[in-house]
DNA sequence: AATTGAATCTCGCCC
DNA sequence: GGGCGAGGTTCAATT
C-alpha cells in the first residue's frame, strides 16, 4: 500500500449512513484516511473512539468538496462534505509491528514472585520460569517447611492448566532431588470443573486478586516492566 | 484550551503500563495529542481503535526524546520514545458541536409503538416499557382477538434477544391476570439461528423496515429527527 | 456519582 | 467463517 496516511484538517460535514444515520455539523475536524481506505473523523477532544468512520474494506471517491466513502462489504456509506482545507499531508508508515500485551498472566507472575506469600503463608521464591523437560514451570517455590511448591498462574483458571500443572508435577516428582513437589493453580478466577479437577489430584487452587496483589508490592520504585 | 489537536509523525517505541503492560516495538506511527492532554497512538491500518492511547485527565511531560504521559486519576503511564520525527503540526479546531444520531433501537420502538399493526394485523398498544420483575418488556400489545403480546425490539436480532423475550414470557404466563401470553420478536435484521430459535419456542420472529415505518407513520409534526 | 446496557463496538480465541 | 467472551472496553442515559 504505498499511499500511506494522508491527514486532512478541513472545516466539514459529515453523514453517516448503514447500521445508523448519523450526521455531524459543518466544523473544523482531522480526517485521518489510512492506507487501505478507511478513513476516521476526529475532533480535538474525546476519547479514542473517533466521532465518525469508516472500517475497511471500503473505497473512496473524491469528487470536488464531497468525498464519498463506502463500505465494499455493508454498503454502509460516509458523505463527507469539505467547505475548507486547513491542512494536508501524507506519510509513508509502512506495516506495523503490532501490539506485545504482557497480558495479565505474565504479570501476575511477576506480583507473584515479588510477593509469593500470597500463594501461601511463609512461601520463599526458588525461581521463576523453572525449566523442566516439557516447558517451564510459572513459578517454583518452597513452602513453609521447604517443601518444593510448582505453581501455575493463569488468567483464567481452566482445565486446560489443571493438566499443564498434572504434567509438571508428573516429571518433577521424577526427580529424587526435588520430590515431593506439591501443585498450586493460581488464578484470577477458576472456573468450578477445574477446581474439582485439581483438588481430586491433590492440587491447591488459589484465586486472587490483581488489584490487591498490585497494591501489596511496593512500588516505590519504577518498575518498567 | 488553547494549545489545540497536534499531529505528530514519528519512529517511536510505546510503552504502557496500566491495568495490562503492552509494548510497541520501534516504527513511524501517528501521534495525536489532543487539547484535553490525551493522546492516541495510530498505525496506517487496523480500526478506529488506536495502537495505543491515554484517556483524559492526564498530563504530558516532554523530556527530550521520551515523552511520559500519566493519567492523573488511575496512574497509568504511557511512554514514548521518539527516534525521529517526521512532521509535526498543530491546529485551532475548537469545541466539535458534536454527532447527531438516528435509528437507535429506542426509535424503532417509538415508531412501534406508534404503529403496531407493523407486528401483526389488528394489533394495539397497551404500553411501552412494561414493567416486570426481570426488567420492563419493550412493548406489550393486545392482537385482534385480544391476547396479550410481548414484543422484544431490537436494531439486530441475535440469541440473546430471543433469550431474553423467553424469560420475560416464562414470567408474564405465570400472571393469570395476563396469561397466555404470546412472543413476537421483532428487529431490522434477524439472524437465521436466532430465528430458528425464536420459532422453535413458539416466538414469532417480525422483521420490520425503518424506513418505511418512518413512512407509515404520520410526520405531520416535527419529530427532530 | 454510581450503575446499567448498548455499541457502526473491536479483538481474539476456539470450534 | 461463525459463535463466544472479554476489553486499559467506550459511551450515553438513568438512578
Amino acid at each position: 500500500m504505498l499511499p500511506g496516511m494522508r491527514l486532512v484538517v478541513a472545516r466539514c460535514s459529515v453523514d453517516y449512513t448503514g447500521r445508523l444515520s448519523a450526521h455531524l455539523p459543518m466544523a473544523p475536524r482531522l480526517l485521518m484516511l489510512k492506507a487501505d481506505g478507511s478513513i476516521l473523523v476526529h475532533a480535538d477532544g474525546g476519547s479514542y473512539k473517533p466521532l465518525n468512520w469508516m472500517t475497511p474494506p471500503c473505497t473512496l471517491k473524491e469528487d470536488d468538496a464531497v468525498w464519498t466513502v463506502t463500505n465494499t462489504k455493508s454498503g454502509d456509506q460516509l458523505r463527507i462534505t469539505i467547505d475548507e482545507v486547513l491542512h494536508d499531508s501524507t506519510h509513508e508508515l509502512g506495516v506495523d509491528p503490532g501490539l506485545r500485551k504482557d497480558g495479565v498472566e505474565a504479570h501476575l507472575q511477576e506480583l507473584l514472585a515479588a510477593d509469593p506469600t500470597a500463594l501461601g503463608e511463609g512461601y520463599t521464591l526458588v525461581r521463576r520460569e523453572f525449566p523442566t523437560a516439557i516447558g517451564p514451570v510459572d513459578l517454583m517455590c518452597r513452602n513453609a517447611d521447604g517443601v518444593s511448591v510448582a505453581i501455575e498462574v493463569k488468567r483464567r483458571g481452566e482445565i486446560d492448566g489443571v493438566e499443564q500443572l498434572t504434567r509438571y508435577l508428573e516429571l518433577l516428582n521424577r526427580d529424587p532431588l526435588l520430590a515431593p513437589v506439591q501443585g498450586v493453580f493460581c488464578a484470577q478466577q477458576i472456573k468450578p470443573q477445574a477446581r474439582v479437577l485439581a483438588e481430586d489430584r491433590g492440587i491447591r487452587c488459589v484465586t486472587v486478586d490483581y488489584d490487591a496483589l498490585r497494591g501489596t508490592v511496593d512500588h516505590t520504585q519504577p518498575t518498567l516492566f
